[in-house]
RNA sequence: AGGCGGAUAGCUCAGAGGUAGAGCGUUGGCCUUACAAGCCAAAGGUCGAGGGUUCGAGUCCCUCUCCGCCUACCA
């Protein structure tokens, strides 16, 4: 029995508990198998809403393919998010008066895994509280032992095989985490910039030389070369300047790349300070010269010392002096900033490590191309390959010190580089000349390096595990698509490279979560909704079917908490209807016979509701699905039958099948329903089982089948609908003369010469009469009586006594209604008398323009006749 | 600058060659014994603009406008 009014609280943390329990996959079944690998979510924080979508997908798929019968396993996790993380942790540790540096590497890792261990305690309890079907026995993370083995042999691997190299080479630097960033890590924004106009003249003390635009004046320190068009003709002599103020003599270079329309047409060249400018140096060997450090303090000449936007204040005001500096415009300007710290990127030449892409890549497209990768939405793939066909090698050293050290050394006597692990050994000796002194690497591995093995590394991998033989490739990976580039690219890569094999045959792409207005959730604007605010007051199963309803794989998501409270409205509608099947439903039978029209009707709207909810599951439209049901449950169910169901239940001959018919709907549609929100559902289910004799393999909801019952009966579909619209007409015609619902009226029925409908309404009149609030005379013909009120409706025709009606609207809106019905039989009438029409188009088509010319003709005249007995009615 | 996406009821969106849909909101009426977190009824739309294909276009094609996102070495 359910006892009192719906509420979350009272149901969901048992049910959050016992989700975290019980689903254990098991690889040595026979059954299919079905495999998603969560997408870890970092140890820097707790889950957002994004979060909360994320995993309600692939949480409603995962449960749907269970209740198919599959063998499901689904692995949560946790990332250990390299530069966050320790950005983090020394935030939280200067709080405290503590530095990193002076604490060391050791004791400073010893500070972020305690870190680690509460944030991923509290990411587990936040799952929890999700009611997800996850593994909790398969969880991993992208640092623990397992996982050290698996990148190890990953880049041990690579480096053998020659994808992997060490260089000089210009990358992002962030003077505040003191790392490289790959071009991913960087965020661009237009902001207000200078562009500077500055001379560099043929001789030093000249006033004449060429003018070079720039927006970054510091950098002119390390400038090697000044580039210009090869056709532009104003500079068709000019072959060597000077770089004012450290008055190095340096060429005139020529390159197409140069726009000889832009500022000058003259480019300053700093090989080892700008993306451009060190590829450009490349072509033409041009040396370039290193002026700042990694602190982004300037190390060259008269500015050593100085931080780089002091050194540009300084410099400006020399060249001023010097009257070198032309003019400054003020001038929009892509700025590059950490993605973490937010601070000003500087391009900077460095030692990195570096993961040849090209080759790799190959693969990787063709896979996508030929969809043995299949992205949802479609347009996600040119994303995809239009990015991977232009692919950049990976900058995958980083230089701090939470992740995965390169495992390499340096012989400290030859100097001979070589691996020190790969995942099954250790070595100290250096391969070459044997001595034992050397030193590892202290970089350590990009985050995504070890993110990208994530699908088969979670399964065991290098190992080969039960797990790994029985669930890889996975099924599909739910991500957003800023990620595409990040994550999900490079594992296709690294599946393809370590496994043979795609590691994932689908991916879902959701949008982003943005507010009501459709602005992206920050802390500092303090729109975000925090999705344990939201289960606090809704519960989960509301917010998940809420998201479930509003996801989609091409357009962000608004949401609004009004949309929660709305679902929240459902989940009180599933529990009131339940109530009241579980209150009224002693004994019912299994393998019942429906024995009236609304039973049948009702079955058969269960079965066209799963048919439809099947469809939508297999393509991923989950959003569809939720609403099939939703209609369903409400208005088919709700509205309708367990309306009639009262009726039914006091008549001792169709008493019991009409309980037989609530308890099998109720209990189908818990099974369609509990993908969304499957801890009302599991909890009324539960109910059920102690009351009823439910056959089931499981004790869990989460563990029954899906439910394939198949009822098609096209006729009782069409005479429910039919017999419904009655009850509506009555109660629309009373509504609109004015009596209340609870009136009771006369009302009579023209059934025309339809004998079925006839039959129909005979023996449905009970509820009828109940559910429109009037006493119903069925008669034959099309002609209203006198004294009656036809109501406006387009099915059958339906009218009450005038008697005690107010005419509450006025005739003006019928007249509307019939010029436009005239002007559509114009239409229709027209396209019908169009050879082009009855050549081309389909017979069935031409039928359905016929039927609804007659309808309309029919319409008319009813229109007009209504007129009439109300213009007669109101003039009284 | 290029690429992608969006534009449908007051709001949020679904749909997609053959009669414009839902939820929320609005208005009016109901405490009808599962549910007032509810029930009943109603109002509300030349489907962004223009052209084309078609017997027929929210739906397919082209152009344009506005909005959003992504990519790019114009210093």
């Amino acid at each position: 029995m359910l006892e009192g009014q719906y509420d979350h609280k009272k149901i969901e943390p048992y049910w959050s508990e016992k989700f975290a329990e019980i689903f254990r996959a098991n690889p040595d079944t026979p059954k299919k198998k079905f495999c998603i690998t969560i997408p870890p979510p970092n140890i820097t924080g707790s889950l957002h809403i994004g979060h909360a979508l994320n995993m309600t997908i692939q949480d409603v798929i995962s449960r749907y393919k269970r209740m198919q019968g599959f063998e499901v396993l689904w692995v949560p996790g946790t990332d250990h998010a390299g530069i966050a993380t320790q950005h983090v942790v020394s935030r939280e540790l200067e709080k405290k008066g503590m530095k990193r540096e002076n604490l060391g590497r050791e004791e400073f890792l010893k500070f972020v895994d305690e870190w680690r261990e509460y944030s991923q305690k509290r990411i587990m309890e936040q799952m929890k509280k999700l009611c997800l079907s996850v593994d909790w026995s398969a969880n991993r993370f992208t640092l623990d032992e397992g996982y050290r083995k698996a990148v190890a042999k990953a880049f041990a691997e690579l480096y053998k095989r020659g994808f992997i190299y060490q260089g000089d080479y210009i990358v992002n630097w962030c003077p505040s985490c003191k790392t490289a960033l790959s071009d991913l890590e960087v965020e661009f924004s237009e902001e207000n910039g200078k562009l500077y106009y500055i001379l560099y003249p043929f001789e030093k003390g000249l006033r004449e030389g060429i003018y070079v635009a720039t927006t970054r004046p510091e950098t002119l320190l390390g400038d090697t070369a000044v580039a210009v068009h090869p056709e532009d003709k104003r500079y068709k002599d000019v072959n060597e300047v000077f770089v004012p103020l450290v008055w190095r003599k340096v060429k005139v270079i020529r390159d197409e790349k140069v726009d000889m329309n832009f500022g000058t047409g003259a480019v300053k060249i700093t090989p080892f300070h700008d993306f451009a400018d060190f590829e450009i140096a490349r072509e033409h060997k041009l040396e370039g010269i290193k002026i700042m450090n990694e602190d982004g303090v300037i190390t060259y000449g008269d500015y050593e010392g100085l931080d780089r936007f002091v050194a540009r204040k300084k410099i400006v005001e020399d060249l001023e002096k010097l009257g070198l500096l032309q003019k400054i415009e003020d001038y929009k300007i892509r700025i590059g900033k950490c993605y973490r710290c937010k601070t000003i990127v500087e391009p900077l030449v460095s030692k990195q490590w570096f993961l040849k892409m090209k080759e790799l890549s190959q693969k990787a497209i063709e896979v996508v191309e030929t969809n043995k990768v299949k992205f949802l939405a479609d347009q996600w793939k040119n994303l995809y390959l239009s990015w991977m066909r232009n692919v950049r090698d990976w900058c995958i050293s980083r230089q701090i010190w939470w992740g995965h050290q390169i495992p390499v050394s340096t012989c400290k006597e030859c100097g001979e580089k070589f691996l020190n692990y790969d995942g099954e050994q250790e070595w100290n000796s250096c391969p070459k000349c044997g001595s034992e002194k050397s030193e590892r690497e202290k970089d350590v591995l990009d985050t995504w390096f070890s993110s990208a093995l994530w699908p088969f590394a979670v399964l065991g991998w290098p190992e080969q595990t039960k797990k790994l033989k029985a669930f890889y490739p996975t099924d599909v990976l739910v991500t957003g698509f800023d990620i595409i580039f990040f994550w999900v690219a490079r594992m296709i890569v690294m599946g393809l490279f370590f496994t043979e094999e795609v590691p994932f045959r689908k991916v879902y792409v959701h949008g982003l979560i943005r507010d009501e207005k459709g602005q992206k959730m920050s802390k500092t604007k303090g729109n975000v909704l925090d999705p344990l605010d939201l289960i606090e007051k809704y519960g989960s199963d509301s917010l998940r079917f809420s998201l479930c309803v509003l996801s989609s794989q091409i357009k962000d998501i608004k949401l609004s908490e009004k949309t929660i409270e709305s679902y929240y409205h459902f989940m009180n509608k599933i529990w009131n209807a339940a109530k009241f099947v579980i209150m009224n439903v002693e004994n019912p039978k299994k393998n019942f016979q429906p024995k009236t029209l609304p039973q049948m009707w009702i079955l058969a709207k269960l079965s066209s509701c799963i048919e439809k909810a099947k469809e939508y599951f297999e393509d991923y439209k989950i959003n569809q699905a939720a609403m099939e049901i939703y209609e369903f449950f409400w208005n088919d169910f709700c509205d309708w039958y367990i309306e009639i169901s009262k009726v039914e239940m006091q008549d001792d001959k169709i008493s019991q099948s009409a309980k037989n018919t609530l308890f099998f709907v109720l209990e189908t549609s818990l099974r369609i329903l509990h993908p969304f929100c499957p801890a009302i559902t599991s909890h009324i289910w539960d109910e059920m089982r102690g009351k009823y004799d439910i056959e089931s393999e499981s004790e869990f909801l989460s563990y029954a089948p899906f439910p394939d019952f198949e009822y098609k009966e096209e006729t009782c579909l069409e005479f429910g609908e039919k017999l419904i619209s009655v009850a509506k007409e009555i109660r629309s015609i009373k509504d609109e003369v004015g009596f209340k619902v609870s009136d009771k009226v006369q009302a009579k029925v023209l059934t025309g010469d339809d004998k079925e409908l006839k039959r129909a309404l005979e023996e449905n009149i009970k509820w009828l009469e109940k559910l429109s609030g009037a006493n119903i005379d069925i008669i034959e013909g099309e002609e209203v009586p006198e004294g009656f009120i036809p109501s406006s409706g387009k099915g059958v025709v339906v009218a009450i006594s005038s008697e005690g009606a107010k005419l509450k609207e006025s005739i003006q809106k019928m007249g509307k209604e019939l010029a436009e019905t005239e002007k559509e039989f114009d239409r229709v009438k027209k396209r019908l008398s169009n050879t082009d029409f009855l050549e081309k188009a389909d017979t069935e088509v031409i039928q359905e323009h016929k039927k609804r010319l007659e309808e309309l003709g029919i319409r008319i005249e009813f229109l007009k006749k209504r007129i009439e007995i109300l213009s007669k009615f109101a003039n009284k």
